[in-house]
DNA sequence: GACCTTCTCACCTACGTGTTAAGC
DNA sequence: TCGCTTAACACGTAGGTGAGAAGG
């Protein structure tokens, strides 16, 4: 029986294959709240992090694993009066809003022996030309994982959609609770988790 | 006409396939000097960094490339009146010295679009099971760089030795001008390089 | 004793955070 | 004015240096 995965597109004789969420429990509590992510110039990591675990592949087959961001909406948001409310007409989708998996190719074996982290995939709102994905601010996007079997034509993709991982780009947070989230879990951002306990003007230039 | 390689074994079909070494200059100071190269319990990266060039792969062919520690000797060295002599016989080489480049496996274009860095490999005297490669201390050793085309039989690996970066595995480093030179050169010693421009008793614990 | 190894340390590099004020 | 973006910043994580004292 297969594990329970993204959903996937996949028929036939892959039908074994299965990629899973992890760190699900966290992405929901994000999705709760709706969730945002930072793009920046230089490109901005996400958090929490897209990591799946994927079973089923043939281990002495070669795939190339990509992250893709799909503009699920057709049209603009914006935070009003503490809430997300749609705006105007969708801007175009960047095209190839698609990440490579660093670790690409490889064997089936390589990527089922532990969880697939995509910790480096950097987020931006320019073109900048490197690895990073550009997005357009203040639109959904949903990422979804791909496998490809080298050598395979492209009818045979492997596609795994998580909505849990849904997220509005902002080049600044809008909502509060989403920061604290951050703040809370990000082990990047402890600086501002124990800001309580310091002393006052401790924030000095 | 062929590019200048560090050697290499291969014949025939393949004689189009060059590994330069880069940074010769720096490793040639070493090397003049007599190499040292500290072993740790938990691994040391080396200095100056493997990295070498490749060129007349096959651009849509897989490739693995190697990094083997070659040991050179039939007998261990002792640091005597400031220079290197032989001392006992050597002790017995530790297996698979042999570190696979992280990026493995990969197209010919790949490995041929940017420099091969081998800078994350790490030195190690103790067996502790990860990517570390485990050398006698006191022992000389010859980096050597090996291209293996995934699925072929292993008759057909190409090999690229680099007498410039033969070094001798220590604990400590020996030669004090080594010890300068690697200061000078590596940004993670800077703060030695600075020494001399700081007040008196910087270093208080 | 002499030689070699181990461990902790201050000091760096490198870069991932949200904050804040300024810019547009 | 308002909404959104940018850039500098303090403060973390993570980990790579040789020095020096201690251990064997």
């Amino acid at each position: 029986e297969p594990t329970v995965g993204g959903g996937g597109s996949r028929s036939g004789r892959e039908r074994e294959v299965s990629v899973a969420l992890d760190d699900r429990e966290l992405w929901v509590r994000f999705q709760t709240l709706t969730n945002e992510m930072i793009v920046t110039k230089n490109g901005r990591r996400m958090f929490p992090v897209v990591k799946v675990t994927a079973s089923g592949l043939d281990p002495t087959a070669m795939y190339t694993v990509l992250l893709e961001f799909v503009q699920v909406d057709s049209h603009r948001w914006k935070y009003v009066n503490g809430e997300w409310v749609p705006g105007g007409k969708a801007e175009v989708p960047p095209s190839n809003a698609i990440y490579i998996h660093p670790e690409s190719p490889n064997f089936g074996a390589h990527w089922m022996k532990e969880p697939i982290s995509f910790a480096k995939v950097k987020l931006t709102n320019k073109t900048n030309g490197n690895g990073q994905i550009m997005l357009n601010s203040l639109h959904k996007y949903e990422p979804r994982v791909h496998l490809v079997k080298v050598g395979t034509d492209l009818r045979r993709i492997m596609t795994y959609p998580f909505p849990e991982t849904q997220f509005i780009a902002v080049t600044a947070y809008q909502n509060e609770e989403v920061t604290s989230l951050k703040i809370k879990y990000n082990p990047f951002a402890k600086a501002f988790l124990d800001a309580k306990e310091r002393p006052e003007g401790y924030y000095q230039r």
